[in-house]
RNA sequence: GGUCAUGUAGCUCAGCCCGGUUAGAGCGAGGGUUUUGUAAACCCUAGGCCGUGGGUCCAAAUCCCACCAUGACCUCCA
């Protein structure tokens, strides 16, 4: 049974004449009206029986209590579906819902069977207002709420997701039910994780923590003027971003991706996207020009395989990685689903594609981009094994296929992980896994991700010359070794404030910060020498400033520790005369008396191997102005 | 969209329940004093259509209604 929920103001509906033989006898040919409703356009299958009925009234209460609506009207609409039940079985399955709808609402009523029908009908423009169910006997497969619509048939048309099965996979490769599996004290955001993702459950109903430290700290913002999720970033989380910009495409570089960059907007009508625009119109941006409906990229997928599909491709080029930071993939999410830098409409993301020659290739580029995955996302300081739970899902058939593949990931991840097998599949790829970071408020986010896709190779018509002189479809592996940019952010000031919660000191890796090693000169007369510190300090690479406004050392300190700053040093007498300087670290709370040399070697070996930009700040404090607390 | 919050100075908030001088504080900002030794020097000043619109009242930041914005949750995540 196929049926298309509809949240409506109201509708109105009007018996026309009957249009085949077993129409229902004594309508009255009027106008009928109903408000605020649940409308549920269903179509009767010829699989259909009373079991699928009564499924399907249970879906119609669940539904109606996710709305918070007690008004249905049952709607025959045979275009749902292109395999209907004969009349006559339809209409008893019909009525037989409507019996069972009846048990759960006080107000149900159902259009008449078999009649033509004008109707009129004003859906509400939320996000749940528009959702579609298909009953079957064996599985119940449903899908995913649409947008308020003015395009029903991609509503119909959108992807819908089986049930799937819950499991916990540890390393030896021991396959455990999810219900079975015990979790031990060390595990649990493994079991948060699991939670949340089987039982949508959540711990406790607070702010994340990073919402509050992405202001105090001056780095991100909500910026009122553009969409929600359209963050506004602050010289210092400006700074951040590049650095870990560049540190991620260096490692990526360094493995091999080509980085290209591709348009953000695409032609909603082209032929090879058109199929995937009006799969997820809910989410997508639009941007109407010359007459043209184009949507914002909310991956860099169609531009580098629109890209690769005009390569000239040899089975000797494969694996061939491309390799794309994308300033900015847009995706439209609900509004109630933004928080912070957790998930954000427009975002930047490392997405890196690799075409492989066969399943073999693929596997052992797959096990290596792992490896990249796990590098990247350890330097830029989250840890893969303290700070990330891993989840992997795969189809039966694949899981069957490649048992030991499937063990290698997990024996390299080191922990167990939590596993979705589909019994079928039913999205473009066969295996993905991803790394989630699990926040203060027991929430999970998706960072770094890959996954082995075996159709659009074919759908953007990507194709190498293999040994045997024959075109093939390359398997594409979709990669991003550390997540969107702003999400690591997020992880990185989430772990922070843990380390708060804690007692500890929450800090933020040496490398991303805007200052390294603050200059605090004790009176005015200091200045000068704190300039020449600085000169030697930013020649070797390290990011200092001096705070010379008129106040007193205390309140430098204060204002050096606030701001989350390794290193100070307070510059008086003592420090010009005798050359040796009082090193004060935050971190550790302690100080001792070093040569800037010995200073200059430890911030050295501390931020060795990453990337150097300069202060993205007015050097002196007092030229700058106050941008947060 | 539903539920629940919140909206007062640049920022963080008090005042609202129980209506009544000229709406307060801290931080920050401007001016001055101070030239400072490891987490907040001192003094002065300027900042407010109390989200918007209605209503009740002699009187509304305060009570009522509507709307708007923001957030959390519900839901979901190519």
């Amino acid at each position: 049974m196929r049926m298309l929920f509809l949240h409506a103001d109201f509708v109105e509906y009007e018996p026309i004449s009957k249009e085949i033989q077993l129409a229902e006898e004594g309508i009255p040919i009027a106008k009928k009206r109903m408000d605020d409703l649940i409308v549920v356009l269903t179509a009767v299958e010829s699989e259909d029986d009373e079991n699928t009925a009564s499924d399907s009234s249970t879906e119609i209460r669940k539904y109606g209590d996710l709305v918070k609506c007690d008004q249905v009207l049952i709607y025959p609409y045979a275009h749902l579906s292109s395999n209907l039940a004969s009349p006559k079985v339809a209409l008893q399955i019909l009525q037989s819902l409507e019996m069972g709808v009846r048990k759960f609402f006080p107000i149900v009523a159902r259009a008449p069977f078999g009649w033509t029908k004008s109707f009129n009908i004003k859906v509400k423009g939320h996000p749940l207002a528009e959702n579609a169910r298909t009953i079957t006997g064996q599985f119940k497969l449903s899908k995913s709420p649409d947008k308020s619509g003015n395009d029903e048939s991609t509503a119909l048309k959108a992807e819908e997701t089986v049930r799937s099965s819950w499991h916990i996979l540890e390393v030896g490769g021991h396959l455990v039910p999810f219900a079975e599996y015990s979790f031990n004290k060390d595990q649990s955001n493994l079991k948060t994780l699991t939670d949340y993702e089987f039982s949508k459950k959540r711990i406790v109903d607070e702010i994340p923590p990073h919402v509050k430290l992405m202001k105090k700290l001056g780095i991100a913002d909500y910026e009122p003027a553009s969409d929600s999720g359209n963050m506004r970033f602050y010289p210092k989380g400006k700074l951040m971003k590049s650095l870990l910009e560049s540190h991620i495409s260096r490692r990526i570089s360094e493995y091999g991706g080509m980085e290209v960059e591709t348009p953000i907007m695409y032609d909603s009508q082209h032929p090879t996207l058109q199929s995937y625009f009006n799969r997820f119109p809910a989410r997508q941006y639009n941007v109407f020009s010359d007459n043209r409906q184009l949507f914002l990229r909310f991956a860099a997928c169609f531009g580098q395989f629109l890209m690769a599909k005009d390569f000239q491709i040899s089975y000797k080029n494969l694996p061939l990685r491309l390799y794309e930071l994308t300033r900015y993939s847009f995706r439209r999410e609900k509004s109630g689903e933004l928080v912070g830098l957790r998930r954000l409409r427009a975002f930047s993301m490392p997405d890196c594609h690799a075409l492989c020659k066969d399943l073999n290739q693929t596997k052992q580029e797959f096990l290596k981009r792992f490896d990249l995955s796990l590098r990247v996302l350890n330097e830029l300081g989250i840890s893969p094994s303290e700070d990330v739970e891993m989840a992997i899902r795969f189809t039966s058939q694949f899981y069957e296929e490649n048992k030991n593949f499937i063990e290698q990931l997990v024996s390299k991840f080191g922990r167990p992980v939590l596993v979705e097998i589909w019994p079928e599949r039913f999205f473009y790829f066969t295996l993905k896994w991803e790394f989630n970071f699990i926040d203060n408020i027991g929430k999970a986010a998706a960072l770094s991700t890959d996954q082995i896709d075996v159709e659009n190779g074919e759908r953007y018509n990507i194709q190498f010359v293999d040994e045997d002189n024959t075109k093939k479809f390359p398997i594409i592996l979709h990669n991003s070794p550390s997540g969107a940019v702003e999400r690591v952010i997020y992880a990185l000031l989430e772990k922070a404030a843990r380390y708060s919660k804690l007692g500890k000191v929450p800090f933020l890796p040496l490398w991303l910060t805007h200052t390294q090693i603050r200059l605090i000169p004790v009176s005015s007369t200091h200045i000068d020498f704190c300039e020449q510190l600085f000169i030697e300090l930013t020649k070797n690479q390290i990011r200092v400033d001096i705070d010379d406004r008129d106040e007193s050392v205390g309140k430098k300190i204060r204002d050096s520790e606030t701001e989350w700053i390794y290193y100070s040093l307070v510059i008086g007498d003592n420090e010009v005369k005798s050359n040796q300087l009082v090193l004060r670290d935050r971190v550790n709370k302690s100080q001792h008396h070093v040569s800037l040399e010995e200073i200059i070697k430890m911030i050295e070996s501390q931020i060795v191997d990453k990337p150097y930009l300069p202060l993205n700040l007015p050097s002196h404090l007092s030229r700058r102005p106050k941008i947060m607390n």
